[in-house]
DNA sequence: TGTACATCAGTGAACGCGCGTTCACTGATGTAC
DNA sequence: TGTACATCAGTGAACGCGCGTTCACTGATGTAC
């Protein structure tokens, strides 16, 4: 008996959790159609093909059903990202500046999530941490290049600055006007060597 | 009374200048008290002191008022920013990374429209290019600064890399969570000296 | 096996709001004769 | 100097819309006895 209550129940909470992801592709799917910030409630139940009243019985409030897909899509780019990294054997500076640029120009939704809420003021505390702790596993990747290259001082500064030095040049470039994708694609990734050339002659 | 006639008809244009730079200011000092995209045109009427139809006797519409509020903040940007390089003796890279993200912290109105405007696809074509244009006229002060320091080759691609890594700095670490607005200025201004200390050792 | 009750996913419609923009109008000032 | 007309800055109210969120309700399924 009690091991059946219990084996249902957690069949109940698994299926309560794939409506749930349900949402979360939807939202994420809509994130890469159009601006952030214009995508609706309303917009989002017709993508997952229930009504928008029923969002609310997953997450609090549009707030949250956002900061949880930029969370969901984190993860994976941190997965990836690990992956392709740690898997070398020997972990250059260049590389992880050349793979991380190559992973926001062929993710541009987690480009565009990571943007979106690193300009938003309105993020409450307990999600700006959330959004932060995403970060700091990501620089602690960057970190370990720094120290393979022999970098003794100051680790976590580097990383500070080439992280944000390469969300610049994507920020800055990625609507190149009157480029064609191809041009802008090379224009980033000469402007990314040139700065992870610049990161790999410190020591 | 040719001469008068075009005397009155100066002078009723310069009063009706005098009101759209009005209203200009008045978007702009909302743009320093909120998000960019949560400033209303009702808003800026009440700020200014008008009815909201009366925006549009100036602005075609809402897209073309701040274009322009953000062509007249980066003008002023530029002419401060060029006088500030260009009457030192030697122009240094570094003084130009210093100097210019002095500018952004000291006048986050300018940097906030900027970012907004590098992020924001949903720009018109012609609304795009003016933007752009400024940006070259800064980039052009950059490009002095590295043919000083004897650079012969890549001098534009220099400074979009140099550009984009000082925007990259300011826009990952403005909202460095938990810290003080003190705390940021210092760490933003390490990140900078870093990037600068790069740049500067190229030839 | 049958019945009364509890749970809960799911919904359509509505609430209340603020938005960008337009409209029809007023009234002050200038112009022509 | 007086009068008829033109111009145009300026406005309050309205239009039409889409938004986030809530509400009252349905109906399927599970549970207890």
């Amino acid at each position: 008996m009690e091991k059946e209550n219990s084996t249902l129940k957690s069949l109940k909470a698994t299926e309560k959790e794939m409506r749930k992801n349900l949402i979360l592709q939807a939202t994420l799917t809509l994130f890469g159609e159009k601006q952030i910030s214009e995508v609706s409630m309303r917009d989002i139940a017709k993508e997952a093909g229930i009504s928008a009243a029923l969002i609310y019985r997953h997450f609090k409030d549009r707030d949250e059903l956002f900061i949880e897909a930029f969370i969901l899509k984190s993860q994976e780019m941190i997965t990836t990202f690990e992956h392709t990294i740690l898997e070398k054997e020997i972990i250059l500076v260049e590389d992880i500046g050349k793979e991380f640029v190559q992973y926001l120009v062929h993710n541009p939704l987690f480009f565009k999530m990571m943007t979106y809420f690193m300009l938003d003021h309105t993020l409450v505390e307990d999600h700006l941490e959330r959004f932060n702790t995403t970060i700091r596993e990501l620089l602690a990747i960057f970190d370990t290049g720094f120290k393979q290259s022999g970098l003794k001082q100051n680790v976590r500064l580097h990383s500070h600055a080439f992280f944000s030095a390469l969300n610049g040049i994507m920020i800055t470039f990625h609507h190149y006007p009157g480029r064609s994708e191809k041009e802008v694609e090379d224009h980033i990734e000469r402007l990314t060597s040139l700065i992870s050339s610049l990161f790999s002659k410190i020591d």
